[in-house]
DNA sequence: TATGAATGAGGATTCATTCAT
DNA sequence: GATGAATGAATCCTCATTCAT
């Protein structure tokens, strides 16, 4: 059902397989991808906080010194991390398509790329830390809702109104909250930090259970 | 539009203001709560690693030394925080009410509830705590899952079945993922720790807009 | 062969089992020797730095408070401990009862005195303390100094003397040296603490091995 | 008396005094043995527990974190103090050389230098250190056990029976305790940590003394 | 540039001692 | 006297950051 991912997706960036590099500038990029790999895979597993730069380093495959050559402390390399991994993502998802399919069609393709881009790889857990730690990160919340949040809602109100347009959708209601069509992405994220362990959730089958209450259940094909 | 509500509510113990006491069980019951109250603050200002012992022990007023005579380190305190102060409201939330009214007045007294009790108060920021440190405290999030989770999505299981078979509900995709009822709470919290101060949440006037999504739109009175 | 202890042991202090006691001074006092007998445990298992006095209190059976009503301070308690428990056993054996009978009869008579009383009592590890700590407690050596040793070796010079004089011994060079004397007592103080579970000790043997070399071997009886 | 034991203790490595040092590793060596060296004043004038990490650096001339660099704790870095510094220099004492010359002569040689090398060195402190805190280091106890006392025993029974059978020796009482011949050594370490300052021991003419007593007074040249 | 040894401020925890009951 | 809750100084250890090589 969601065909048109492809093309999206293979526009985006790939920022984890730096391509053999030997210029110093290409080396010195792929340096700095290498730390922030490293740094997701710590940052989202230890939590700000808990994660030592020294870890870092030693999963980079540099010394801890070289850290600070790229970033200036924890804190920067932290929000660079979850700018420079996840805004490129996420705004792909935000740029919603018009065109002239069903709506609910678009959102199927929305969700699957969710699930698959995000929810399916390391950036699911970046996701998470955005929650975790954004309340102390001011600068890195008010970034995301700016570049992130902002757009995306935005992009999900012309989604919205489409449908209404089309008669797809009837009620009025997810006009003023364009957050409940993104509610099952919230809340995946969050499961899957906590009970996935005592009860995965299988979420592309929620996301559409979560289309079929808001469009009415398809007839099985 | 809940006015059933405030029975529950009156019942529960109020954790926050413990009564003048006076024997030596009392005293120490009522230090217990400040230190609680306390960390409460603090775990949900900073975090669980970022918050310090002698930050919380300055705020409830006592030495340091004395959070040690009532929780055995940081992170008993920060579990039994978790414990004490929110699940008794979870799990009155979860205990859901069966009757003959209309499972859609129920969840809306049920929202209601979730909006006073936990979202309008500290406990919105433990809620927070819960789901952003709970992946590093795995103890925590199986308790959770028992004592809260598996008993709250049972609860809204037997509502749905309910509904539908009222005929409020016509879609049996809610059954499969009770989760989806929630999710507009789960999407409050989110928000509120990151985007409140750029974009203050309705989140009442969501939680109506999320029971006309699934219930249909309410005629004007 | 050595008959003639019993008389001098049991003129000692029994200072473990206190008689039932009624008068509020006798309570007081039966007290006070339930906290050194329970320091004596913890002392001599942890050291005097690694000894938690609360750990103390629990042993006696009285509260920690208690304790600083009985004794100024830690320390005091330590030195206290030692006095009052060691030094009427190591005086006793000290004072040597002259005689008629063969000096090699009354060592082995004070050998047997020792390993009955003190080696093969909590008192080992109290003696043991003393080596181990007096470095740190100049008071308590000093103390040890002329209450205990310059007595004993002058006992043990006596003693030399009038086994040189009636031929039992030949050699001067003890004269000189009475440590040489009670050598084997200590190296059984030290050898226990550290190699018991290794290589246990026939401590007897050793005694008599130490005299046997001292005086001559006995003809087998 | 003890000409040839020149030769074997100038073949011992100099840990005290490390030589200028420029490359990294010996860097890294020289503040090591700062270290333990810092560490050998500390623990043995306060004892392990009473002893401070910051003071060992301070002294050592080093921060308090370099120690950890080096050491992993508290613990590691006594042990490895106590295994370096004392086990190549009691192993040598334990290595007996044979030869053709009296056992007694040996034996001279033997406590000459323990004398020079151990008692009249920082290390008569670890030596002390073994004995009186070793109780609480079961491992470190099982370690001397093996890699020095077993060593020292045996290498002691040999000369005994190499005495006995020269006719130097005439009692076996020897044989079955040869701690016996090593116990002013013993007494010593123990007398110079507590009661030096009241009266201190002419050592050398104590070892004299002992092997008079077991050999036989010397005629004077 | 890259390294990793060194630093030392910072924070969790312990425990001797006090004191209100 | 007896209690044990409360205190807070003391100390171990960690880890972000620096800097000589």
């Amino acid at each position: 059902m969601a065909k048109s991912i492809q093309t999206v997706a293979s526009t985006w960036p790939d920022v984890h397989r730096p391509s053999q590099s030997h210029t110093r500038a290409q080396k010195s990029a792929a340096r700095r991808e290498a730390i922030l790999a490293a740094a997701l895979d710590e940052f989202s597993a230890q939590g700000f906080a808990a994660t030592r730069i020294d870890d870092v380093a030693k999963r980079a495959g540099v010394a801890k010194g070289t850290i600070y050559l790229y970033f200036h402390d924890k804190e920067e390399l932290f929000q660079e991390l979850v700018r420079t991994m996840l805004v490129p993502h996420v705004s792909a998802l935000a740029a919603a398509q018009p065109g002239e399919r069903p709506v609910r069609d678009l959102l199927e393709s929305f969700f699957e790329l969710f699930v698959r881009e995000i929810y399916g790889t390391k950036r699911r857990n970046l996701l998470r830390l955005v929650m975790t730690e954004g309340p102390r990160f001011p600068k890195l919340a008010e970034f995301y809702y700016h570049e992130v949040v902002e757009r995306a809602l935005a992009a999900m109100r012309v989604l919205i109104e489409r449908a209404l347009a089309r008669g797809e959708l009837k009620n009025e209601a997810l006009l003023q909250f364009p957050q409940l069509l993104v509610a099952p992405c919230i809340v995946a994220i969050v499961w899957s930090g906590l009970f996935d362990r005592y009860a995965p959730l299988d979420i592309s089958a929620m996301m559409h259970a979560h289309l079929d209450l808001l469009f009415g259940a398809r007839k099985p094909a």
